[in-house]
DNA sequence: TGGGTCATGTAACCTGTTACATGATTAG
DNA sequence: CTAATCATGTAACAGGTTACATGACCCA
């Protein structure tokens, strides 16, 4: 329901081709939203076809020519209209497999689990530490750039996700080990 | 791809009909899996093809006969095998509809961003604080049953992850102040 | 008497995933 | 020499959303 609405909102920033959006969404955007490569340009076709978009080509050579998109006033205004709803409700449609797969492990010898917990928290941990470095860069710019205020909110969201996720982790890996202690003492 | 898996593992616990499972996701374990009523019941039936569970029909006056669902041997082994995966990248999946609209509010005047913060401020202190109160309840149990830990794992993932929303929440009500504090100066 | 719970299901549509297809350029 | 990057697109399928349909029972 939303793909529409980012792709509208970069578009606002700036004219852009399918392939930069693409890239925003899997890299600095990774934290909010993520999309398929086919689902951008499938929504980027259905974006112009309703009129709110419109593409203007350029040649290359050695590779397919750039198709860079911009949006239009009426793209403009939906976007505007949508933001101003900030419902968040939908935010809570949480579909965490990871956790599942934990909450069901009782028919499983978890032996798999310390493994996989400890790359969740390298992986975590890098997110992070790309998050911090992107902060410190551009925090002095806030105070200037009105805009920035709410990039800064939306990347501390990120910050704080991914700091809980990684507390979460280790408070984890801690839980399993006391409690294997208590299983090792039991079998005594 | 594991809605799957959420109803095996919860047919794994204990037999139960489509109108159960659809509120167990929607209720207590909507912190780490959402469904729509009519998903479960399409997968309900699509499980049974496959031979992965069976039902038995309980004849009822008034209401529809209930359809009690039991999980088979090749239903376990399935929901084991995917477990034991343990994989977290798809746990990364984020698409956070709230946050997006924080992102691209330059182009709003952000004067419904407030209350838009108070409401989920509410909204998630009630769902922390309802975990709060089943980690108090059940806390005592983990230390005789085994498959107690896994659940005070993930609703302790719950928790985490509330929290932080929380934080994150409040800080940015701060920050909002902050900033149109600065700006009504700027403009004196 | 109106809303919530119990209880099933279908249909149409929208969104997301996986895989395929092509091919030059550039950096290590 | 190999992998990544640039750059487009399509097809088939899987999964998710919204709305409709039915109807008794219970509580305030």
């Amino acid at each position: 329901m939303s793909l529409k609405h980012g792709i509208l909102g970069l578009l606002a920033k700036g004219s852009m081709t399918g392939y930069e959006i693409n890239s925003d969404f899997n890299t600095s955007l990774n934290f909010m939203w993520n999309a398929q490569q086919s689902q951008v340009y499938r929504e980027l076709n259905a974006l112009e076809e309703k009129g709110l978009i419109t593409s203007t080509t350029i040649q290359q050579e050695g590779r397919p020519n750039k198709k860079i998109y911009s949006i239009l006033n009426s793209g403009l205004q939906e976007l505007i209209e949508w933001i101003n709803q900030y419902e968040f409700e939908e935010s809570l449609k949480i579909r965490d497999a990871f956790v599942m797969r934990i909450f069901f492990s009782e028919h499983s010898d978890g032996s798999n689990l310390p493994f996989a917990l400890h790359a969740y928290i390298e992986h975590h941990e890098a997110l992070l530490n790309k998050l911090i470095d992107i902060e410190a860069k551009y925090i002095h710019q806030v105070e200037q750039q009105s805009d920035m205020l709410y990039w800064l909110i939306s990347i501390r969201k990120g910050k704080f996700t991914f700091q809980a996720n990684l507390n979460w982790a280790r408070e984890t890996l801690d839980l399993l080990d006391q409690y294997k202690g208590k299983e090792d003492v039991n079998h005594e």
